[in-house]
RNA sequence: UGGGGCGUAGCCAAGUGGUAAGGCAACGGGUUUUGAUCCCGUGAUUCGCAGGUUCGAUCCCUGCCGCCCCAGCCA
């Protein structure tokens, strides 16, 4: 897998002020607000940071952005910090917070207020959106605009005393009422919350707002470049205005980069909160979430997500990328890394009536026919075996290479059976085949290799492990569920459908954490909440490709075409 | 109808004055004891549209169209 980035357009300005000799070495930041988990997009701003700084050798500040207590937790600091780190990165001992600067930060603004740059509101909240105008009218100035300085300071002293209620008062800078950026029409600064705060606790009641403490938070840790999303590009000026007022030592610069948008999916935390409280989904952590949590429990490894945003590529166009892309960095990130081995999904019972009764053979597999450095396992067989209920077909087209009545089919790694009579229940469920295998085709011997068309896999009944495993598919059933008046109107009902599986006995021991391929369906991790030595939980990471499906869909589609 | 962005194949994405890289998907074919992997091959007379400048434009200019973001004391 090819980690090396192309130097898109935020790595051009970069090398290009090393180059230059603007800056001798590159600081970057990610800054999460700790109100949710980390999620698919976020990944891309993670490897665009800590990756940009390495390559360049630069540091990289991970910076929660912890201005808003109430909304935040510490859970949510603890998730991040471990997704940052699953991911491959590291901060170092750059862990830091906004919260860290609440002091600065006041001191910024006390000057603020001095140079006559910032003051005192009495607005309501209400009182303020009306003063603020549209965005195609002006708006007006507050009536306590033109405050004296020293009465300004005098009711900053008293909001950061304690002398006020929830929103009695905010102080905001002056900048311009009329300006055609809402941005920039006399900003929050500071709001007052009774609040207490994670990390400072009582120390404050007043907070500062995003813009204010973000502009500043990035001078104060020398950051070069302060990467975020397009969002607030608008912002930018004001961002600036900061640092022009209050000329710090270091002047970050801000870029602005487009979202990672994933197809069939939504990003929005507020949604994907609603659908762990509503109980469409086990947790943050389920994994059919798009969050970092979720995706590594459902087994992508970390390598994959790296690969995956690297080939989106970072620009400024909105992106919706199709699912397939990141299926495909999962599967080649697993082709070559997991081991192979049997298992049954859906069981069908296959006798050999031919075969000994109470004989057991032990069958020699590798673990990676691309890789026989990688060794073989033994697999035990016998008279009673399970296949897979879709490798049976009673009445087959002729493209069916799989089993079928009379038909001869290879079992993957040992003899080749004919399937000769189909056992069927009242209904006319076919709930047995009644085979006969050649012993003269065992795997490795030199009757082995003729011709059949089909391979399948099995497990011996006898053997077979018992599994729980969690087949996952999609959370939406249109592409940009965004775009639906109701999310939930638009939720996949089949996202996750649970089977009682057949294992080889390998599969008994397998270690968690470790993704192996089952043969022919996929690839498969062990569940990291759910699984027990006596109770196996396996889920589905993603299907391997299978052209045999698209086959059998042009040919429904073509029966449906009535021709 | 204010401001800020963005428009290159179904989805991403290079190229930015010299005649359209690459990846994913799709579709053919080959190898194969995974209908997997792997390998080979197929796609833009055209870069949102219309004019203009130029010997020559995806790239420069003008106009138009479309999409996204902004009216939190959220980030």
């Amino acid at each position: 897998m090819n980690e090396t980035p192309t130097r898109d357009f935020i790595r051009q300005i970069i090398h290009d002020d090393l180059e230059s000799g603007k800056h001798d070495g590159i600081v970057t930041r990610f800054p999460p607000e700790p109100n949710g988990y980390l999620h698919i997009g976020h990944v891309m701003s993670i490897c665009l940071n800590f990756g940009v700084a390495e390559e360049t050798g630069g540091i990289t500040y991970l910076r929660f952005d912890d201005t808003n207590p109430g909304k935040e937790d510490k859970e949510f600091v603890d998730a991040i910090e471990a997704d940052v780190h699953w991911l491959g990165f590291d901060w170092q001992d750059r862990l830091t917070n906004a919260s860290d600067y609440f002091g600065q930060l006041y001191d910024a603004a006390v000057r603020l207020v001095e140079m006559g740059l910032a003051y005192v509101d009495s607005l309501t909240a209400e009182e303020t959106r009306e003063y603020r105008g549209t965005l195609t009218e002006p708006g007006r100035n507050s009536p306590y605009r033109d405050r004296p300085v020293e009465e300004n300071l005098d009711l900053l002293k008293r909001m950061r005393a304690g002398e006020f209620g929830d929103g009695e008062h905010v102080l905001r800078a002056k900048i311009d009422m009329a300006s055609p950026n809402m941005n920039l029409r006399d900003p929050a600064l500071y709001r007052i919350r009774h609040v207490s705060h994670q990390h400072t606790g009582d120390a404050w009641c007043i907070y500062p707002m995003y813009d204010f403490a973000h502009s500043l938070s990035d001078a104060f840790e020398g950051i070069t470049h302060s990467l975020c999303t397009l969002e607030f590009e608008d912002h930018r000026p004001l961002y600036d205005w900061f640092l022009d007022q209050l000329k710090p030592e270091h002047r970050p610069r801000q870029i602005e980069f487009s979202r990672l948008n994933l197809a069939y999916t939504i990003t929005s935390k507020r949604k994907l909160s609603e659908l762990i409280g509503e109980g469409h989904v086990a947790g943050w952590d389920d994994p059919r979430m798009p969050t970092i949590a979720g995706m590594r429990r459902r087994g992508y490894p970390a390598p994959a997500l790296r690969d995956f945003v690297r080939r989106a590529g970072v620009t400024k166009k909105d992106k919706l990328i199709e699912m397939s892309m990141l299926e495909n960095s999962v599967r080649e990130a697993l082709g070559d890394a997991a081991e192979r081995r049997m298992a049954v999904l859906k069981p069908l019972k296959v006798v050999l009536t031919n075969f000994p009764e109470g004989q057991v053979e032990t069958m020699d597999a590798m673990n990676h026919p691309n890789d026989p450095s990688r060794g073989t396992r033994t697999v035990p067989f016998s008279r009673e075996l399970w296949i897979e209920q879709d490798d049976f077909m009673e009445e087959a087209p002729r493209k069916f290479f799989r089993l079928k009545p009379g038909g001869e089919v290879r079992l993957r790694s040992a003899y080749i059976i004919q399937c000769d009579e189909v056992v069927k229940d009242d209904d006319g469920n076919v709930i047995e085949l009644r085979c006969s295998y050649d012993p003269e085709t065992r795997s490795g011997m030199p009757k082995s290799d003729r011709k059949v068309k089909g391979t399948i896999h099995w497990v011996s009944a006898e053997h077979a492990v018992d599994a729980q495993v969690r087949l996952y598919d999609r959370l939406f059933t249109v592409p940009n569920p965004n775009t639906a008046d109701d999310y939930h109107s638009v939720l996949n009902p089949d996202s996750l459908e649970t089977v009682a599986a057949k294992l080889e006995p390998a599969l008994g021991e397998l270690a968690a954490g470790e993704a192996v391929q089952f043969e022919r369906l996929g690839y498969f991790a062990i569940d990291s909440r759910d699984d027990r030595a006596d109770a196996r939980v396996f889920n589905r990471v993603v299907t391997l490709r299978d052209s045999w499906a698209k086959i059998e869909k042009a040919a429904m589609a073509a029966e449906q075409g009535g021709s």
